[in-house]
This record gives structure tokens, sequence and C-alpha cells, in this order.
RNA sequence: GCCGAUUUAGCUUAGCUGGUGGAGCGUGGGACUGUUAAUCCCAAGGUCGAGGGUUCGAGCCCCUCAAUCGGCGCCA
């Protein structure tokens, strides 16, 4: 039974004039009482396979004849190379087999029309069906880039020694707010989702000094942006003996990295959705500017936008600093005000701390935050106790500065809004198989 | 949480100043020996999101609710 030839591998011109035995659903079919056109697909690709009432016999054309779009067929025949089928080749059938049929009563409900209207977003109707949309050519394509992108994250780190390491997803306490927390009921007491996998990774850093993750994330948010998801695919690392820049050099290569790969990988999906190759090499060649939070400011003040020193950069102030951009841009050095008390305060203006937030161009925002951790034992309770939390639910964490503290640092990369910026996608559930948000947990 | 919009056949939609709903895709039947989103003919398929109101009469006007979509806050 094992599948031995691939589409994707015919169409490449490896197995011409030669006979072969090709597994695959139904995309399409057209043609006439004595000679159907199926256009085969597998995971590889889509080959369209001749089959003529002659060559296979009366009950099996019927059979193939009356099948529907995404039923699944085992085809044998001789590989032609023909100008008249798309993709050059073509596959002469001279036996076919229905293995899972359609049924007419329940037709496969993707239809063009419903493709037809996913160009500018996805309908109510593709998210219910998300299941079957998986199968189309476009949630494939998403599916091998995210696949590339995740790849590249592990081999980054990989290649420079870092250890994967796992944090829990149950958690006691938050990591920051504590109003974007998922409750779980847990044996009679409450618990939540993890929001970062950052508070137990400083906990290994003085054992692994180099670590990394990617995991699940979880933030009750309620937002509705083609940015957001209430689970969301996290990479996040942590380096000992580290300040901010060294953890935004390891951003910027890990982005870079990531560009990188994609293209390599996965040049000819990204020209089947129509993106841009050459904004991806740019992405993949280029260095990513620093600029202070202040200077930020100002552009903005300077373009007439209403700011004041001190306030967060919301999306609407990124989105008109970014927008002249062409490669990412990091922002650094925010006011103490603006963050946790895990960043740490700049040795040489404490109005400051040492962080980054790394801001994608064509309008995609926030890709990386992190930044370096307020390190010293006695800085750590300063800042706790400024900013009037309360120190034992921290005490593990304190206890990493209490024995052999060390300047580290680290960041956390949603991975899902990188696969979203690089592929083009209008949305980010997009580039995810079943998105989660605030409204939608199903199917 | 706030603001805006949408809801008509399985899907995508048209619908004139209110006068008993049209189409394309899909499905079924028929024709066709090379099609390219095949084409051509025929058919089935709708309590117009739910409830109330105005009216002789509501898909269309008014109110309430619901679902969904888009944007904002928040963030990766």
């Amino acid at each position: 039974m094992a599948k031995e030839f691939w589409i994707g591998d015919v169409q490449a011109g490896d197995h011409d004039g030669v006979e072969v035995e090709l597994m695959g659903w139904i995309k399409r079919t057209r043609g006439s009482n004595k000679i159907r056109f199926i256009v085969l697909r597998d995971s590889t690709g889509t080959i369209q396979c001749v089959v003529k009432k002659d060559a296979v016999g009366e009950e099996a054309f019927e059979e193939i004849k009356n099948s529907l779009i995404e039923a699944s067929v085992i085809l044998k025949g001789i590989v032609n190379v023909d100008e008249r089928a798309p993709g050059g080749h073509e596959l002469v059938v001279s036996s076919a087999e229905v293995v899972g049929a359609v049924r007419p009563e329940t037709p496969f409900p993707i239809t063009q029309s419903a493709m037809q209207a996913a160009d500018g977003g996805e309908t109510e109707f593709l998210l219910d069906n998300r299941h079957l949309y998986l199968r189309t050519s476009r949630m494939t394509t998403m599916l091998k880039i995210r696949s590339s992108v995740f790849g590249a994250i592990h081999s980054y780190f990989r290649d420079l020694k870092f250890t994967e390491y796992h944090a829990p997803n149950f958690v006691a306490g938050a990591v920051e707010g504590g109003s974007t927390l998922f409750e779980v009921p847990y044996f009679g007491k409450k618990v939540y989702l993890t929001q970062s996998w950052q508070l137990y990774a400083e906990a290994a850093m003085p054992a692994l000094e180099r670590l990394y993750t990617i995991a699940p994330s979880f933030r009750a948010e309620k937002s509705r942006t083609r940015r957001h998801l209430t689970e969301f695919w996290h990479a996040e690392m942590e380096v000992a003996w580290a300040g901010n820049s060294d953890i935004m050099e390891h951003g910027e290569a890990l982005v870079r990295n990531i560009a990188k790969t994609v293209l390599e990988e996965r040049e000819d999906d990204l020209k089947s959705i129509d993106r841009d190759l050459d904004l991806i090499a740019r992405y993949a060649d280029s260095p990513y500017p620093r600029i202070r939070y202040d200077e930020a400011v100002e552009t903005l003040q300077g373009l007439g936008v209403d700011i004041e020193w001190g306030q967060d950069l919301d999306y609407s102030k990124e989105k008109i600093l970014t927008q002249d951009f062409d490669v990412p841009h990091f922002l650094t050095h925010y006011p103490k005000i603006a963050k946790p008390f895990y960043h740490r305060v700049d040795p040489e203006d404490d109005k400051y701390v040492l962080c980054h937030d790394l801001l994608a161009p064509e309008g995609y925002g926030e890709i990386v935050g992190g930044g370096e951790r307020t390190w010293s034992e006695q800085e750590i309770l300063a800042r706790i106790d400024e900013e009037g939390v309360p120190r034992e639910p921290y005490q593990f964490y304190i206890d990493t500065r209490t024995y052999g503290g060390v300047p580290h640092g680290g960041f956390g990369l949603g991975v899902d809004r990188v696969v979203s910026w690089l592929s083009g996608a209008d949305h980010i559930r997009e580039v995810i198989p079943f998105p989660r948000d605030s409204r939608r947990v199903t199917p």
C-alpha cells in the first residue's frame, strides 16, 4: 500500500515515459462520455490524468465519471509529456480505483464561489469548514511556509548550541498583567494558562546558559485584529552573560535567518500566492536599524501625532512610524513607567529600561519583544516594591538572583505573526490551521 | 470593553419609489473522443438571521435581539 510516487516528482520530470501509480484526491473533473480529465491532487502538487473508456473498461470509467471533487483515487498509467497538460505532464491512465467516494448528497462544500470570497479575507463559511478548507492550495501553501519558519527557528538556535527547554503551560500566577489570563479549574483550585515561558526560563538560565523554546502562549485578550490570536505560537529565548544589544543581535539574526530559509525552501509556494520575493530577500539581507523610544516620539510629534513622552506606542502610532520603513526596525529604551518590573533599568539613565521591540514593515507591527532582565537581587526587590507587586508569588524568580545572579536577557517572537508577515497574509488566521480568537474555538 | 458594517438557495450574490424573489457555482438528468475554472440544454433547491411594529400589502421602512465580519484599546 505504501505510496511510491509523488505528483510533484512527476511534474518535475522524474518519471517521464514510465508507469507510475498515483494516489491522491480529485481536485477537478471534466470531459465527455468517452474521455475524462481528472486533475489529481496530492500533498506535492497536481497533475492532469486522462481516463479513456477504451483503456480502463466500462465499469472503472463509469466509476471515475461519477466521482466528485475530493474523492480519493488510485490511478495507474504511463507519464506522458504533453504541452496541452497544465504543468507539462499528464498521466495516461490504464487502471483506476476509487478508494473513498464522495456522495452527491454531500458534495465537497468548498466550491469556487466559496474560494473566490476568500481572496478578500476569510468568510464565516470557510472558518466553519476549516477542516476541509485545509485541503485547498492556499491553505496548504501557508502550512508549508509555516513549517519552514518553525524549522528555521529550531536550526538557528541549535546551530548556536542552545538547549531546547520546556516550561509548564499550567501556571499559578501572571507573568504580566492579570486581566489577560485564562482561568482553568484545577482540582478545586484555579490555575492559569501560561502567557510566556520567560520566568521559568530565567530559573534555568544558570543551568543551561543558552536556551530556547517554541510553545503555545495564551492571552485572554478580546482583540479583534488581524494580528491577534488567543492561542499563539511563541518562540522564546534566554541567554546568560548578555545585555540588551546582544539580545537584539540574536533577534535580528533569527528573523533574517527565517526570511532566508523561507526564500530557499518555499520560493514556488511564495510565488503561488503572489508574494514579492524581492521584499523577502531584502528582509534576509539588510541590517535592521535601531531607534530609541525618544527618537520615535520626536518623529511622531514632528508628524503632528498627538503623543506625550511616557506613553506606550500603540498600533496606530506604530503604523505611522513604520509606514516609511522597508525593513524591520528595533525600538529601544522605553520609559520605565511603560514596562513591567523584569526589564532592567538603564544604569545610564533611570528613566529608561533596557528593552526592545522589533517592528515588521508593511503594517504587520510588533513581531519581537525582549530585553535585558533586572538581574541583581537588590534591583529586582526594589523594582518589585516600586511597582507594588507582591514578592511572595515571585520568590522563585527572586531566588534566581539570590544565588549567583548574572546579566542576562531574552526575547519572545510571535511565530504566527512572522509567518503572516513573510507570506503577506491578510490575516493571522490564514497561517494557522485552527485559529483561536475571542469568538471562535471551533472547529 | 468601545466604534462601524453585514445577514436573501449548500456556496457567492442581484433585488427598481414597499406590489406574491433572479443569476452564477455546486448537485441531479441529458449531449459531446483532448478538456484547461470545459462547453451546451433541462431540473430540483428560498418560511429573504429571529421576534415585534407601521401598512390594504414588507426582502425593502421602524424597534429589539442574535450571529458574523472589520477597526480600536491590549499585546507576540
